[in-house]
DNA sequence: TAAATAAGAAACCATAAGGTTTCACTTTGA
DNA sequence: TCAAAGTGAAACCTTATGGTTTCTTATTTA
């Protein structure tokens, strides 16, 4: 298995659930901070603190454009914790199979 | 998008490094408690409170046996956590799409 | 039955997290 | 050019997190 830390910065952006609800916004379309912060009802500085940390682990990416800041999501680092949880999908598939055998076993010895 | 509160006890599971290090050491086999702490050198009730966000989680399963309590994965859970991810495939696959067919027609153009 | 083994529980500590208020800095538009 | 709009940054507060030490409880086994 890999190194844990080095998903650290995503799964750490994945931690909270505010920051999901922003990836998830920001999945409908980029958006400038005071939008997302009218949106959950919080102050500024705090979703600057959110995107901030979805920043470092390059889930989101920030565009000058005059006086606003655009935020536009990089889905392509999700890959990277997906990806970590993608093999353990072997064992419940494993799992699924066994139930499966077993079922249909039980089935045609009845 | 669903709501984020339903997945907070995985994504806060998955959230430290040391948890994904116990869950990538469960994928190998069940073990009890005394093992995990020796082999990332921390002391037990630093592993029992990792191990109980664990559970709350559902990654993570106990069965006493004995005086030994042994934990062994629940790889189910983490398909909550691998399923919220992998909605944002398309997104990355569609940049992909796209990239590629921009290269197909400048190869062609060329 | 007494010693050793495996673990849970409680108390405590330092730091990280998530939030706020306040203040300063740019860009726009009248 | 000057007020308003959109932010960023610093300071501060409260609670969560991750860890430790210490003490107690339950099973083995000699």
């Amino acid at each position: 298995m890999i190194d844990p830390h080095l998903h650290q910065p995503v799964f750490r952006a994945l931690a909270d659930p505010t920051r999901r609800a922003i990836i998830a916004m920001l999945a409908d379309g980029e958006r400038p901070i005071g939008d997302i912060a009218a949106a959950f009802e919080m102050t500024r500085p705090a979703v600057a603190k959110h995107l901030a940390i979805l920043k470092e682990g390059g889930v989101v990416r920030v565009e000058k454009k005059g006086r606003e800041r655009i935020n536009r999501l990089n889905p392509a680092a999700l890959k990277s914790a997906a990806d970590w949880l993608n093999y353990f999908d072997r064992f419940w598939d494993e799992k699924l199979e066994k139930l499966k055998q077993a079922v249909e076993k039980g089935t045609s010895a009845s």
